[in-house]
DNA sequence: CTGAATTTGTAGCCGTGGCTACATTTCTTG
DNA sequence: CAAGAAATGTAGCCACGGCTACAAATTCAG
């Protein structure tokens, strides 16, 4: 389809650059709300500084995240304190876990490095369909027998 | 790593999620310069409206996306006029399709269907290392065997 | 318990990539 | 060739996710 001889059809083009920006989206919700589960099952809590570091950005950009994941029904956070998961953000949290635990193994199980592997899934694991997530899973088995 | 027991080092973390903010930026450039390549080869010449309904924007944002890849020495486009590449452009052009057709003949090879192939590897493309890369070809040509 | 350090919040700026609405230019067609 | 259609440009709006700088609250030491 995207040969050099020919052009597939424009809407379907159209929706899967669509499918991409909406997966934008959601990326950083996920990233922020498995970063913060993390940080609760290891230290009890998650608090703005250590997400900041995690996250390689100020503290006043986690702020502001953290306020759209509130806004979102994803974050529970009162002025001062630590944050906390609601049902639903706890729920992603889990889900984003487990499509990036499933590319790392994949990942590793195709030969890349586990630092590469941890690098890329990084970046993959928000544009995986539950499909392709199933192939990868599979393919993982097989290639470890 | 992401274990829930034990958390990795903070700067470490914060460099992938620094590398996949990169990646962000550059995304959006390389979608265009292989569209535009693609528009090029195919119908003569890229023009606004084409893009647009290609990437399923407005032409307002195709107009003011292609501004900055001229600003960034991708693009040449004068008033009116349809759209060029500059031989970088078409070096990322070429360099972008490299890695889509190397995702989805991988996904393909998995066992995910064409149209989800292409839909993930619109995503996944933006995101897999040089090294992530090489594995996959390796991998196809196994699975294929 | 008070003062300093730390953490958190807030204000205001920027660039990006969306959009609509309107202006202008080019193309097409009668 | 002129008029209408189509393409392109531009202005101005928005939300997001960056940032710095400064303000306020909390925590921690002495």
């Amino acid at each position: 389809m995207t040969s050099s001889s020919e052009l597939e059809n424009a809407a379907l083009q159209a929706a899967k650059f669509e499918r991409v920006r909406e997966a934008h989206k959601t990326e950083v919700a996920e990233d922020y709300v498995e970063l913060i589960d993390d940080l609760i099952n290891v230290n009890g809590e998650a608090r703005v500084v250590e997400l900041a570091e995690r996250m390689g950005v100020s503290h006043a950009t986690v702020n502001k995240i953290v306020g759209r994941l509130q806004r979102e029904g994803l974050v529970i956070s009162r002025p001062y304190r630590s944050i906390f998961l609601t049902d639903e953000g706890r729920e992603m949290a889990v889900e984003a876990r487990r499509r990036h635990e499933i590319v790392v193994k994949f990942l590793k199980a195709a030969g890349v490095s586990p630092e590469t592997a941890e690098i890329d899934a990084e970046g993959i694991e928000h544009h995986v369909s539950d499909e392709t997530l199933d192939c990868l899973s599979a393919l993982t088995g097989k290639i470890e027998i």
